[in-house]
Parts: C-alpha cells; sequence; structure tokens
DNA sequence: GTCTATATTAGGATAGAC
DNA sequence: GTCTATCCTAATATAGAC
C-alpha cells in the first residue's frame, strides 16, 4: 500500500527543514521536491506551520518518551551513556527546530511553552541521573555543583549539533552523535571517582 | 554637531536586530523606528545586508580586539573573569548575531569563515589562560581534558545567551552577564586547586 | 485527491522630484 | 540628503476545474 501524501508531504519537509534550514524552505519547494502541486499541499495542510506544528507534536512525543527517567531505579555510568546516544539521535532528527530555535520559537509562539517545558524536564532528567550516581558512589559533588552541571548538560544537548555543524564545516547531512555524546560525558568526568571515569575511557573508545 | 543619518540607522538596526531579531526586522522598520523614509535607508546603504555587514565588522573588529590575549604573561583567575566579564557584554551588544547564528551564517555566506575564524581564535584564547593557570599551579589538567574543556568554554560562550533567554523568559533586552561569566567560571571549577575554587566563590558572591 | 491558475501580500529595492 | 511613489520578486495561500 502507498504511503499517503500527507505523510510523504511530513517526510519530505523535516528532510529539507533539517539539510537548509526551515527559514529557508518554501512550500513551492516542498511541493516540487515531491512532484506534486502547490495545491495539493495546501489540501493536506492548510498552512506552512500546520506542518512545522506537526512535526513538534512527533518531536515532543519522542523526547518526552525518551526523558521521563524512572526515580526509583539506579542507573549505571553505561545507561547513561545509551541514553545520551538515543537523545542525541532524537535531536539530530529534529535538528531544524534547535538550529533555528529563537527564529522558529518567536513565528510559531505557540510551541514557545512547549519547547521550555521539554528544556526544564531534560534538566530533570539530568537532576535525577545524576543524583542516582551520586547514591552509587560513582559520582560526586555538591547541590551547587549538580545544579551548574545539569545546566551545563542542558544547554550543551541544546546547541552541541549547531556548534558542531559549526566547527566541523561538514554537510548538514551526515550528523554523528557519537562527538556529542562523548562531549557530555566529559563534562562528568571531573566530578567521577576513579574507575568511573575509566569507564567513560573505555566507551568512547568503543564508540569512535 | 548632529549625528549622521548613517550612523543612526546603523545604531537603530542593531537595537531592533537585538530587540526582534535580525530575520524579523524590515528595512520599514528601520526607517519608521528612526523618522525617515525608506529611500533614505537605502541612499545610506545599498541593502539591508550591508547593514548587517558592516555591523558584523564592528562586532569582529571589538572581538579580534578582545581576544588577543598574549602567551607571554601569566593571567590571573581574576583576570580571567575580567576577561570573561568584557566577552559577554561585547556578545551582549551583538547577540543578533548568535540568536540566529546558523540563520545569519546561511544567508550572507561571506560571514561565515569570519565568524569560523573568530570561534577559532576564541578557543585559542581559552588555551591560553588554561596554559597560564597551569603553569601557575592554580588548575591541573591533562592535554585531552584541556582540550575539552576549551571547547565547552567556547561552545558555552557562544550560546549561553540564548539559553539564558530562552530559560529565564525575559525581556530581550536587559541581559545581565554576571550568570554567563558565573557559569563559564564552574566549568574551570573542578580543575582548579582549593585556593583558586575558593577565588572563584568569592568572585561569584561580589558579583551578583 | 490532485491539478492549474491566480490572488494576496510583504519585503527589498529603485527612480526621480525637491 | 531626503522624500514620495512605484517596481519587482518571491512566498503564502485560495478558487475552481478535473
Amino acid at each position: 500500500m502507498k504511503v499517503k501524501t500527507r505523510d510523504r508531504i511530513l517526510q519530505t519537509s523535516l528532510a529539507l527543514f533539517n539539510a537548509i534550514g526551515e527559514p529557508n524552505v518554501t512550500t513551492l519547494l516542498i511541493s516540487d521536491e515531491l512532484d506534486i502541486s502547490p495545491g495539493n499541499l495546501y489540501y493536506n495542510f492548510k498552512s506552512k506551520g500546520d506542518i512545522v506544528g506537526e512535526l513538534f507534536d512527533a518531536f515532543e512525543d519522542e523526547m518526552l518518551d525518551l526523558i521521563t527517567v524512572p526515580e526509583d531505579v539506579e542507573i549505571s555510568l553505561e545507561q547513561h551513556g545509551f541514553f545520551l546516544h538515543l537523545l542525541f539521535e532524537a535531536i539530530a532528527r529534529y535538528r531544524f527546530i534547535y538550529q533555528d530555535l529563537v527564529n522558529i520559537l518567536s513565528r510559531y509562539d505557540r510551541l514557545q511553552a512547549r519547547f521550555r517545558k521539554l528544556l526544564r524536564k531534560k534538566d530533570q532528567a539530568f537532576r535525577t541521573i545524576c543524583d542516582s550516581l551520586h547514591r552509587q558512589g560513582v559520582m560526586t559533588t555538591n547541590a551547587r555543583e549538580r545544579d551548574a552541571l545539569c545546566q551545563q548538560l542542558t544547554l550543551t544537548a541544546c546547541y552541541w549539533i549547531s556548534y558542531d555543524s559549526l566547527s566541523h564545516l561538514q554537510d548538514r547531512d551526515d550528523v554523528n552523535p557519537a562527538r556529542g555524546v562523548f562531549q557530555m560525558l566529559h563534562l562528568l568526568a571531573p566530578y567521577l571517582n576513579e574507575q568511573g571515569r575509566m569507564d567513560i575511557e573505555t566507551m568512547s573508545r568503543d564508540y569512535v
């Protein structure tokens, strides 16, 4: 059975947004890429903003799924690394949001509060993980250090992909989450015990 | 003597760009704000891109001035704090560049290489400072830690202002550099000796 | 559901009078 | 140097036939 036009529009829009930036993608470009007419596009979506909105819905769903970390189980460093990997993959899939964040949130202002909420939840997730590592004796921080660290993790998760494509003059297409995960783990490193630091080294080696 | 129209255009454009984002500022809005005609604006500047270009020139000058750190003098933690303060002030003055970075660099592509160069120089400046702190025995890192740290400092300097205005639902106008400086110093903290960590605490207290 | 053709705007930019 | 009037283009969106 054929994929519905509506879904093809979403897929192609996402790909184009990620590739050249949402503000640079016109509805005409999307329909051209799909070999359909602009009229057809507008039959399926009331506006370009609706396409963005629906992609954001999907993004939000994936994120919420991911960053809901249970508070009552202990999390190993390795699990944390895996979590980061999934997180950076999800971000990469919807990187258009991150690459023009201020612009997009200012033009589609219903998205602002929702994105902010995700940030807060992400921060909370990192906090839960840090606390778990602390309880296990893998990590040592006081409350202020932990808060600054988690804030730094949230910021880095948010902007790493932009920074990475800026400094590595690479194709906007092939994004390797490994460097991001690596950088995030290195933020934890100074607060880990000897064993933890060694684990991180091992993980980074297996990774690249 | 009156300020030249040309300069007033630059000032007002900068203010508007910072306030609502460069992509949202039309040439008509600029001329309206100044109570001059759009024709007058175009008499002084060939295009909107030229205004952006000239503001970028000024930004580049200020930055180059700032991040040229001498390698043969030792730098105290306090001096480093002062340097960061100046850096964040300069970034705040030209925050429109940072807030729509990908977008602006993609539309005015002559700026890309130049911005990248600034990033590299900034990274270099941090490296010089870290090395000096290391020589003074204030800071201890191996080469890899130092590189990851400097990269993290560069990234944070670049995006802190966006992140800050995102998480603190504040006016885009009043930007306090203190939080940014604070966050940057806290990235160094785990690698400092006892005295250094205490100095940072003192500095952050005096600061807020 | 899909097309073609067209309306509507808005933004960047120019011409020519003063 | 400054203004008014206007042009050009590109982008969003709609109408109506098939």
